[in-house]
DNA sequence: TTGCGTGCAAAGGTTTTGCATGGCA
DNA sequence: TGCCATGCAAAACCTTTGCACGCAA
């Protein structure tokens, strides 16, 4: 927890702005960094850290912990967090290492069946589907 | 990807073994190097982490991820994984860490979806769904 | 002015890797 | 004998932290 954020800084609106014109999710500081770095803006890395931190923290962006070998992942979700419509299911490759983003129907009916009939309340950001994606299948197959 | 075992070592017998006899699962690789030392078992660090995975791959071991700055935890499983029967899935409470096994009719049909609309091969006994128990969730409400 | 935010560099911890040696089959 | 496995230490990696300075309110 870093806590809440208190200051409107040049370095938390660059974030906000590249975070919310992402065109896909899986944003990792470093890709933060390395963004900033080619286009002259000077934010430490550090800071990244913490402002992304207090992003989480104040609900704008969604934190995932998928391994703990990869770096973290952040997803701008914005102020209207409606979590339940569209929820957000990935499945990490175990042989190429592919992390897939996946918005279906059919899997948001697990968090409800899970619930309903298990009375566990499923936490998408964390829950990870481990699995050979479709790419590796056919070269497996081969 | 550490590929599968090929040899049957000293080593392997006695991480087997420790974990066999582990009373509960959350074992991280260095609660099996502080056994192995107390022990005068030598077996060194790396090759913990070598074979550990093996054990992964090898579907004898579990690999949960709990939070990137923490180490994994690793659980054995053991080979009676009737994967095809009654699939077995793995609910981790993150409130009070119980690992709840649950075999489900209605949860194995997620494989047959994911394999068929997203071409992704579920590996069951690598997934776990993160959340809070039902215990947990009603002593969160009082 | 107050105290939060920043930046740099260094530390922290886990996991991986290079390379020579040892051991299974 | 041919490889795989091991061990050690060093490296790689992501993330956190200490401290002095800068800046928002």
């Amino acid at each position: 927890m870093a806590g809440r954020t208190k200051y409107n800084t040049k370095q938390r609106e660059l974030l906000l702005e590249y975070l919310e014109n992402a065109p896909h999710a899986h944003i990792t500081v470093s890709d933060v960094c390395e963004y900033f770095k080619s286009n002259g803006a000077s934010v430490g890395q550090a800071t990244v850290y913490r402002q992304i931190e207090k992003l989480v923290d104040d609900g704008l962006v969604n934190k995932y912990s998928i391994d703990p070998t990869c770096p973290a992942c952040f997803e701008y979700i914005g102020k209207n967090s409606h979590v339940s419509e569209g929820t957000c299911f990935h499945c990490r490759c175990e042989k190429c290492g592919t992390l897939i983003h996946m918005h279906c129907d059919e899997l948001s009916q697990i968090a409800d069946h899970l619930y309903r009939e298990h009375g566990f309340t499923l936490n998408p950001l964390r829950t990870v589907f481990y699995g050979i994606c479709d790419k590796c299948s056919k070269e497996l197959s081969e």
